[in-house]
DNA sequence: ATAGGGTTAG
């Protein structure tokens, strides 16, 4: 790990000229914007220490937030700035919990939660789908059902960022009847977000027909699909085998220029090879303008599950040669083809790489 | 100042 020193502001650095000033200013933005790493912002912190601002509330919120932020996989350092504020406001307990939402313990968030509870701190709008999203996460239904409950009470149940994530907590717990209770009880002018996250759910509970019903449902209502909406529905697809309804989709997305996305390219590719027509799933690889790991391995993969180990371990050598890193899944598609091809050898070799 | 939905495998 290369610690590169940062280039100071000298009016952040002690000298006899500069004396503690009567309302320190917390570091400016310019000087953090430049802050890449934890030693960097360690730095930082230090040269407003040795200003006598160590206790000074304002610069350990700014550090902590931005850490949260910009640092996410230093967000134990970020609590320690956090525990150090003797009144963290909402904003901060937001940040907090947003960042430990998206981390490897969700669990955070929630305890984060029940600390701003007891310090009467009043969860808000922009709470709520963090919180959630951490519950959906660890599998926490008990917490999601008691977040739900203060949801109504604060009457943010009718918030559009709300909603999905009731939807995705409930969905990701397993209790996709309450997620339909939900959904259900919002009526007018359902956001496109709204109807993704319940199609989500469907086919994530393996409900394929009740997603497609979605998906014609928010078009009647007018509400035009995007590029989410349809890495859903072509789930749907996959799930039923239903290649009528996958060339459909696929008309539907270069009508819409929803083939600009690459993940959507990518799950036409799955869909494609889980529906038996891997000439079609060839064809839009083979269109594609831009390839991404994700999309090579999703042809790798459908070239094994379609038993053609030789085009999958050709088409990884190619994506050697073209220096695309590979990932777990493209690995799982080479050993995947040479177990199907009775490529043991190869399969020996691959299975050395890592 | 801080907020929502996501394909590839299993």
């Amino acid at each position: 790990m290369a610690s590169t020193a940062l280039p100071l502001n000298p009016t952040h650095l002690s000298s006899p000229g500069t004396q503690i000033s009567d309302s320190p200013s917390p570091p400016s933005l310019s000087l953090l914007s430049r802050c890449a790493t934890l030693s960097q912002l360690k730095q930082i912190q230090a040269n407003t220490i040795k200003t006598h601002l160590q206790n000074h509330a304002p610069t350990l919120s700014k550090l902590a937030s931005f850490c949260s932020l910009s640092l996410p996989e230093h967000i134990e350092y970020a609590q320690q700035l956090f525990d150090q504020i003797p009144e963290p406001n909402t904003v901060l307990f937001n940040t907090l919990i947003r960042s430990y939402s998206r981390s490897h313990t969700p669990i955070q968030a929630i305890n984060l939660f029940v600390k701003m509870l007891t310090n009467n701190i009043q969860p808000d709008n922009y709470t709520f789908p963090s919180i959630l999203k951490a519950c959906a996460m660890a599998s926490a239904l008990e917490e999601g059902r008691a977040l739900h409950c203060h949801c109504i009470k604060l009457e943010l149940d009718s918030n559009i960022f709300v909603q999905p994530t009731l939807i995705r907590m409930y969905a990701d717990c397993g209790a996709i009847e309450s997620a339909q209770k939900v959904f259900n009880a919002t009526m007018k002018g359902r956001s496109v977000v709204l109807y993704n996250s319940m199609i989500t759910a469907y086919v994530q509970r393996s409900r394929p027909n009740e997603a497609l019903a979605l998906f014609r449902e928010m078009q009647a209502h007018n509400t035009p699909p995007n590029d989410v909406t349809v890495l859903s529905v072509l789930s749907a697809c996959s799930l039923l085998g239903a290649v009528d309804l996958g060339k459909w989709v696929h008309e539907f997305v270069k009508k819409n220029g929803l083939d600009m996305f690459v993940k959507v390219n990518t799950a036409l590719i799955d869909m494609y090879a889980k529906c038996g027509s891997i000439e079609d799933a060839k064809m839009v690889f083979e269109k594609m303008p831009f390839r991404d790991t994700q999309a090579w391995s999703a042809m790798i993969v459908a070239f094994a599950i379609h038993g053609q180990g030789e085009d999958a371990l050709t088409l990884f050598r190619k994506m050697e040669t073209e220096r695309i890193k590979p990932d777990d899944i493209t690995f799982l598609g080479v050993l995947y083809a040479c177990s199907h091809t009775g490529l043991i050898d190869e399969g020996r070799r691959y299975s050395l790489l890592r």
